[in-house]
DNA sequence: GTCTATAAATAGATAGAC
DNA sequence: GTCTATCTATTTATAGAC
């Protein structure tokens, strides 16, 4: 490919399989005190939280290299030291954010009755968008555009994690514990609603006036979210 | 200002308020019969057509002029001929976007039995994030990325539709018909779950490796989404 | 590791002929 | 209205000194 310059900005997509990201490690051995390496993993965090505050707000081709650096207080030609690319530096943002993201499912304690595991699962969702909201939203960015880069670890992480979680529905339900209902319908259902006041914050914000900053908004909305998703749940006699 | 040319990236936002749709009435005069203003008009939907599927997909600033131009037949100066600008073209698509996306909310027949009603309500919104994924995206990224440029429809047009409509939800519960529940978080919870299935096709798809495109898996959406949401919503004597 | 140029190329937009 | 040619700012990325 010889020289190196900007890239056509579509084959976003081609994307590779593994999504690694690139440690520091790869780059030109020299010895390496445990201090030197924290130090280096200070500074490529700081330039990561920079990205996601700008990717999640204006997308990846919204976003300037100079930009990042800028806000993470590091000159543009040395954010280029830390990052090979742009993407490079997209791919290690993204990388983060699906650990992340999965957290509170891989937390989620199906071992338990059913109504308070999953009411459980609920308050950490909504949590998680009260305290990781460019996360949130900067994964429904890379959901909507079709997750070119996280196609393979959907299929694999992510398909493995529900389906077991998804096992474990099916238990309550067959036990009697927990009314009839799609296992895989119902943990989207979750998603959707609790990342809703995230991804969506500025459409609640022009309706309501407010947004999960306020406390007390975090617990309305916890609330409302448990009781329409448990309420129709329960084990009735009239069913 | 002088002379044009690409501006910063960011100030996406400042934005004005009405967001009106600069008509081809706005170039300078000429006698115009009604062929001619159709074939513009033609023309004109045709490019925002492309736009919708290239924004939707990619972002306004990983769309190109010059790939809109080419998905919709045209050459790029010619697309400059018939839109001012690459924000003009995306104000364009914007405009006809919300007025489809608030299109089944018009709809909300809610003087019926709510049980009924809201049924078909998300009904119709399924079948809209199967008819109109793009535009569901499209709607998604913005919202996302803080609607600067919906700010102000959501403000006025939206609020006022979104707050007569929990006026009747509340009449409802207070004439016994309908279990207490807010209206606001409601209608959000209706809009997460049935949008989900357009702009987080991707993360479905890799999960169930299915998704709206087959007949039978709406149906299976609507199934759900109903009784997620519904199954709650019943009056129940020992409430 | 960090900085000062600067290269290379894209992409939005216009001029002006037809 | 449509096309060819072109202008120019922006932006990614590198070279090379310190």
């Amino acid at each position: 490919m010889g020289r190196l310059s900007r890239r056509p900005a579509q084959p976003d997509a081609p994307a590779g399989k593994p999504l690694a990201l690139k440690t520091a490690a790869a780059r030109p051995a020299r010895p390496k005190t445990a201090n030197r390496l924290k130090r280096i993993e200070a500074k490529r965090g700081a330039i990561l939280d920079a990205a996601l505050a700008l990717f999640s707000r204006y997308g990846l081709h919204g976003t300037t290299v100079e930009q990042i650096a800028r806000t993470a207080a590091v000159s543009k030609t040395n954010l280029f030291y830390y990052f090979a690319s742009k993407e490079d530096v997209y791919v290690g943002v993204l990388s983060r954010l699906l650990d992340q993201w999965l957290e509170p499912l891989r937390d989620l304690q199906l071992d338990t009755d059913p109504i308070e595991g999953i009411g459980e699962y609920i308050r950490r969702k909504v949590l998680f968008s009260r305290t990781h909201p460019e996360a949130s939203r900067l994964f429904c960015l890379e959901m909507v555009q079709g997750a070119p880069l996280l196609r393979h670890e959907l299929e694999t992480s992510l398909k493995q994690l529900v389906d077991a979680k998804a096992e474990v529905i099916r238990g309550w339900t067959a036990a009697g514990k927990l009314g009839p209902i799609d296992p895989y319908h119902l943990i989207f259902a979750i998603w959707a609603t609790t990342q809703h006041y995230a991804d969506f914050a500025s459409q609640v914000d022009a309706l309501l006036n407010t947004g999960l900053d306020d406390e007390r908004f975090v617990e309305e909305v916890t609330r409302n979210v448990q009781r329409i998703i448990l309420d129709g749940l329960r084990v009735r006699k009239d069913d």
